[in-house]
DNA sequence: CTGAAAGCGCTAACAG
DNA sequence: CTGTTAGCGCTTTCAG
């Protein structure tokens, strides 16, 4: 491709003037237009200002334009006032791939989309990923998107990097023998996680301390004067999961409870698998029935209250209900469900700024971060509040 | 930076030799791995698998890789699978910012977020981006996600696609007069959107038919015997709100049931506002009291449910129900709500054929797309879904 | 302080 | 069929 200066040459104007035509303005007579338009289709020219074009308006060479743009070199007071003169009047901007190319650095970091296909996934996770480009941005990266198949999801990771399309990546939803994780840390590929996997496995991430959380919750029902809650957790064997259930023993060791193992309940997380296991509390004989049942999901607890409205219970009153997430549906429940909300602005920044210490390859001193959730009492647990 | 062949050079041993030993594999002597890393080391050069690497291992020219490679140029069988075993035992992926550089084309489609900072945002738009990301890739595309300010949208827009940062953009959450579109259809920047901006700009973009859908809904309650049904829309002003009060009065037009203008509200999106404007409704003389209440969205027919409940009022026998969008929490009101569901899959894949033939300058013969959004009948409306 | 020149990794004329 | 070579737009030694 020609530069704008051989087209002004051969058109026998201006560099301005060609730049000037060829950017349709009005300024320039109606026959020079033409004849640098000519100049430029006989070039094979299609307008595009590079750094040559500015180094030629100005009089310098492009590496004095490239000092100017990065204030990689001392530059005289006047010629840089030249370069940032015609930067400005040709409304240069600097290609970002041909600095790429030469830095071998995309600034792009990856995120594979947490797959919803249709249905409920966590909302919280789509706030994440706004805040994670915010932070993302706050560095001067971009993040790139991408779908990866269930099978094998270590391909697009591969891909991805392998192609230096990115720099590296951003990880949520993240399990037990996550493959990415397994995949990542083996490949030394920098990446910070928003999620635990095994504990024995070292790697960057962010948390949300689930343990905590629900202590402070089951700590707010014992405040309320609960003796008899219950919890309705999941399956055991996930990580967060398991640390829920903790937190409950917790808060009831320290308040001197002793749970009743009735009280413990697990199941899939699901509206409907919640309202089946709070059928069971309800069953349960007098003495031993919750006044209180704690849920690790908003999900769960939704579909129990549900269940407890249905069966002319009053939530908050006769029973109280908690859930986990601050899903944006929690104050749409009847009554609005007290909850714990993930501090997703906060988990999103240190999980990027995790990552950016992989990047430039400053061994963060701490690469591990539980952060507490923040406990949101609505009615569910407290009629005080149910209008407010 | 050195290339792996001078490094075999300076170690004296054969190419494949150097790149085992620097890759780590165990099946390099010891005293030979030293002595290319020494090389290395003397060099400054550090691993990494390039076009030239594969051609001097292939006994081949660069050109001839990239032939093989890009399907660009005939090749003969013998060379080809030369190549393509260096190719192998390298471990060779090119350099995709090479190719970048080179064509002038990222292969990237910024998204802008929908600013959720808190709270909730359309949940649909969430699935969208997935599909998005999932469609673009099936071009070779990726997806590269941004976060924009209020106050100056198209700032991001401009500084992306003047940096070449991306080829094109995908839209969503668009406006009337919405600034970002302008100012794309100004510059000439490739995009395509979901939702419709002014009617008279052309540009292309897919939207759902909110009007056909009010109207399926409308009808559906008109088979179901009703004749009193009240709409709650949005305040006038909007494309898409308008639209759909339109398809209401089309389908009573139909059924030429005429509307009673009280049966008619407008009011912001939300839950509490629309509850207030129900219990309007509910206080209209018994000769004028609806038994539908049709929403134009979820987030506003779940505060219809939960007043009506508090009122000791039966969603779906007494009044019927109906809301738009198909959030996931529809099916975890009580009763299930009866809505329309955009057809998320469908509108991202077709917004990003748009915007596909943009960038490949063939332009689509029809460029503006609208969607009919499908029904689905749950209890609000039709009891005997109840329990299906 | 400024400029010439050598690449970054790849593609694609153009010759042979 | 294959190789030589000239870039894509930028950064960065290295001399002057």
């Amino acid at each position: 491709m020609a530069t704008l200066k051989q087209v002004a040459a051969l058109a026998n104007v201006p560099l301005l003037t060609a730049y000037h035509a060829l950017s349709g303005s009005e300024s320039v007579p109606q026959a020079q237009r033409e004849s640098v338009r000519k100049a430029a289709e006989q070039l094979g020219y299609t307008l595009n200002i590079t750094i040559k074009d500015v180094a030629a308006l100005a009089n310098v060479s492009i590496a004095t334009v490239s000092y100017v743009l990065n204030d990689s070199a001392p530059v005289s007071a006047a010629t840089r006032s030249r370069v940032l003169e015609a930067v400005a009047v040709l409304n240069y901007r600097p290609n970002i791939n041909g600095r790429i190319l030469q830095a071998n650095k995309t600034r792009l970091v990856g995120y594979g989309w947490h797959n919803i296909k249709r249905g409920h996934a966590a909302p919280f996770l789509d706030r994440f990923t706004y805040w994670m480009a915010q932070a993302v941005e706050s560095y001067g990266y971009h993040v790139l998107t991408f779908a990866h198949s269930e099978e094998s999801p270590t391909e697009a990771y591969q891909e991805l990097i392998q192609t230096n399309r990115v720099d590296g990546f951003i990880l949520a939803h993240t399990n037990h023998n996550d493959p990415r994780i397994r995949y990542l840390i083996d490949a030394r590929v920098p990446f910070a996680a928003f999620g635990r996997a095994n504990d024995s496995w070292d790697f960057p991430y962010v948390d949300v301390d689930g343990r905590r959380g629900i202590a402070l919750v089951t700590e707010h029902l014992i405040s309320l004067g609960h003796k008899q809650i219950a919890l309705i957790g999941w399956p055991e064997g996930s990580l967060s999961g398991d640390a829920r259930v903790q937190g409950y023993f917790d808060a009831l060791a320290a308040a001197a409870i002793t749970p009743h193992p009735d009280w413990l309940r697990r199941t899939e997380n699901s509206a409907t698998a919640a309202a089946a296991v709070a059928a069971e509390l309800l069953d349960l004989p007098a003495s031993l029935r919750p006044t209180a049942i704690v849920c690790v999901s908003d999900l769960m607890a939704i579909g129990v209250i549900n269940y407890l409205n249905r069966c002319g219970v009053q939530v908050g009153y006769d029973i109280a209900v908690s859930g986990f997430d601050d899903d944006p549906m929690c104050e749409l429940t009847h009554p609005p469900l007290t909850t714990l909300r993930q501090p997703v602005e906060d988990l999103a920044t240190q999980a990027v700024a995790l990552l950016m210490a992989e990047l430039e390859r400053m061994p963060s001193p701490q690469r591990q971060i539980l952060v507490a959730p923040q406990l949101i009492v609505r009615a569910s647990t407290d009629p005080q509040r149910q209008f407010p």
